[in-house]
DNA sequence: CATAGGCCCG
């Protein structure tokens, strides 16, 4: 066997071997035959090597082995960029903390690039303990004034949402690039502050597609869905042009899913290719999503029927779009096809098809589910489990069994859990439970209960207890309680209409109200008459059908029947469960205008066709 | 040898 005995040899072929990146049985084969141990820096090489070949675990060996009193910093400084990969991985901290307790004559000390990678990697720990650690460290050494350093730690405080912080130590820097700028977006954006977010976007010098990507996913993650396809739009015309990139897409596709926006969707889905963009899984696993939002469920299937191995979230997708279509064997039936193609399901894939379960009835094949998830795949329910799981059994009328899951499951319950029961105590018309529950609420810590609260005056005002109606609004009143304020989208031509319930914003909003009076008044013919029932204000009878009158839905439908052609369908999305008297108005206009109606509420699809809807007033 | 963004969820 030949020996590579030269030094100057191996090293050539190593650094050949770097840009080759060879399988790992041939780095063996190669690593087999070179003397290391008379020289260091082809150990430094041979580390490098099985780094770039993504073989930690080798590397780490010959790390650990190695024969001089300490690598240099520059291999620590591979190394610990390596495990910073690997996120959540704690061992790029503790390597850094081995790194300071050297304490051999010529010992490796940490430099610039040690602290970018191990601050990257606390960014990515559950906790910031080691992060302020080492920030502290770096102020006292002067590190701070490198760029790389510097954008780190803001990035770091961004995942934290930490913006105060975030924003001292951008203040503090003496040279600033796309990357502080951009890091600073995303602390502003994670933390909510879209406004500050917008106007620091103004401002900063110089955006890349990382910026713009950053403004729309933080639209989206705060709700402004229709800022968000602002932003994409902009995108599309700005000067000089940004190359769209895979997150952009995927956040634009998730904007049109929650708007409801399926020419935009399907806009965008034509535009991929042109764009350079693959259709990676995530794309595809946005694009079922978009689309079956949309209410194009063929179009959902269309896309994952292409997918020659779909994984595990092209098939939660696919899933969670058949169960808000109210096909929920169809959904079952998924599930079962992933579990036959042995992919293993993850908490959110549990969700999707329990809710399938949930939304037509499928009682036994969900508590089947539930109950064999930790055994069969691992997963502990958590408390979102446990509120599709409540909702379930509600929904099918096992009200005392859902209350009894809820006082025996082994996390405290939330206020999607108690919604879920409270709103099948309403369903159900069962005063009785309704008002246990409002008891156990009651006993509940101030920060749950004033989530609670909204549905305690809602179940009350069900309930016609209107003096108890007045004293839980009157108490919501001086905290400032925020509730969801009902909001509903619709597309035509291209542009997304927002309406909110009794709403003064539209430029068209009196042509509108006009309209609608009319349209209630034929639907009135049909036999609808509305239902106040679940008015929540203690107002007068000819108030409280005002107050429904002007939910944001019927709104949007009044202004679509205005502005589309005879005979085409109506497709709504709604960011609330659709109320009872809507849903009964709603099938009486499809009935008399001839429309198909399709209105996608909080948890499911709604087609309304010939005075009748697809859910079968099961919802 | 180093830094920024994303999907599926009641």
């Amino acid at each position: 066997m030949q020996t590579y005995s030269s030094i100057q040899f191996s090293r050539k072929l190593l650094c050949h071997l770097l840009c080759k990146r060879p399988p790992i049985s041939e780095l063996k084969k190669i690593h087999a035959q070179i003397i290391i141990s008379s020289h260091a820096s082809l150990t430094d090489s041979l580390i490098h090597c099985y780094l770039h070949t993504n073989n930690v675990n080798v590397a780490r060996i010959l790390f650990n082995n190695y024969h001089f009193p300490s690598p240099p910093t520059l291999v620590w400084n591979l190394v610990i960029r390596a495990y910073s990969k690997l996120q959540g991985s704690l061992e790029s901290i503790n390597l850094f903390y081995q790194m300071l307790t050297l304490d051999h004559p010529f010992s490796a000390v940490p430099d610039e690039y040690t602290f970018t990678s191990v601050i990257t990697s606390c960014a990515h720990q559950k906790s910031i303990v080691h992060g302020e650690i080492i920030h502290g460290m770096v102020k006292k050494n002067g590190y701070l004034m490198n760029l790389y350093v510097a954008n780190s730690l803001i990035n770091m405080y961004a995942v934290f949402a930490r913006v105060d912080d975030a924003h001292k130590v951008f203040n503090e820097m003496s040279e600033l690039d796309v990357f502080s700028w951009t890091s600073l977006l995303c602390a502003y954006a994670k933390g909510g502050k879209m406004d500050i977010a917008s106007q620091l976007f103004e401002e900063m010098p110089a955006r890349n597609d990382v910026s713009w990507a950053v403004m729309i996913s933080g639209s989206v993650g705060c709700g402004r869905y229709a800022k968000a396809l602002a932003y994409f739009c902009k995108l599309g015309k700005s000067e000089p042009k940004v190359k769209l990139n895979e997150a952009i897409i995927v956040c634009a596709l998730s904007a049109c899913a929650h708007l409801g926006a399926l020419d935009q969707g399907s806009w965008i889905h034509g535009n991929i290719d042109k764009n350079g963009i693959l259709e990676t899984s995530n794309v595809r696993t946005a694009l079922i999503d978009m689309y079956a939002k949309c209410g194009r469920i063929d179009c959902a299937n269309r896309v994952f029927d292409n997918i020659s191995k779909p994984d595990v979230h092209n098939f939660t997708s696919m899933i969670s779009g058949l169960s808000i279509h109210g096909l929920g064997r169809h959904a079952i039936c998924m599930f079962n096809r992933m579990l036959v193609d042995k992919i293993k399901p993850n908490e959110v894939t549990v969700l999707g098809v329990l809710n399938g379960c949930s939304h037509s009835g499928l009682v036994k094949q969900g508590l089947s589910i539930f109950y064999n998830m930790e055994s069969s795949w691992g997963i502990v329910p958590k408390i979102e489990h446990y509120g599709c799981f409540v909702d379930l059994l509600g929904r099918a009328g096992y009200l005392a069994k859902a209350f009894g899951v809820v006082k025996s499951m082994p996390i405290d319950p939330d206020i999607v859990v108690w919604r879920a029961l409270l709103s099948a105590c309403r369903v159900h018309r069962n005063t009785y439970l309704g008002e246990r529950i409002i008891n156990h609420i009651g006993q509940l810590d101030s920060q749950s209960r004033r989530g609670a609260e909204i549905l305690l005056s809602n179940l009350y005002a069900s309930l016609g207890k209107w003096d108890n109606v007045s004293l839980v609004r009157q108490v919501m009143g001086k905290q400032k309680h925020q509730s969801d304020i009902g909001c509903s989208w619709i597309e035509v031509n291209g542009v997304v209409h927002e309406f909110r319930v009794a709403d003064q914003l539209h430029p068209q909003i009196i042509e509108i109200r006009n309209k609608l009076s009319e349209i209630l008044k034929r639907a009135g013919l049909v036999g609808y008459a509305a239902n106040i029932t679940h008015v929540s204000f203690d107002l007068s009878d000819e108030e409280k059908e005002q107050a429904v009158a002007w939910h944001s839905e019927k709104l949007a439908i009044a202004f679509g029947l205005m502005s589309t052609s005879p005979k085409t369908s109506i497709r709504v999305v709604k960011n609330l469960r659709t109320c009872e008297d809507c849903h009964s108005a709603l099938k009486a206009i499809a009935k008399v205008y001839d429309r198909e109606i399709i209105v996608r509420d909080r948890s499911r699809f709604h087609t309304f066709r010939d005075g009748k809807c697809s859910c079968n007033n099961y919802w």
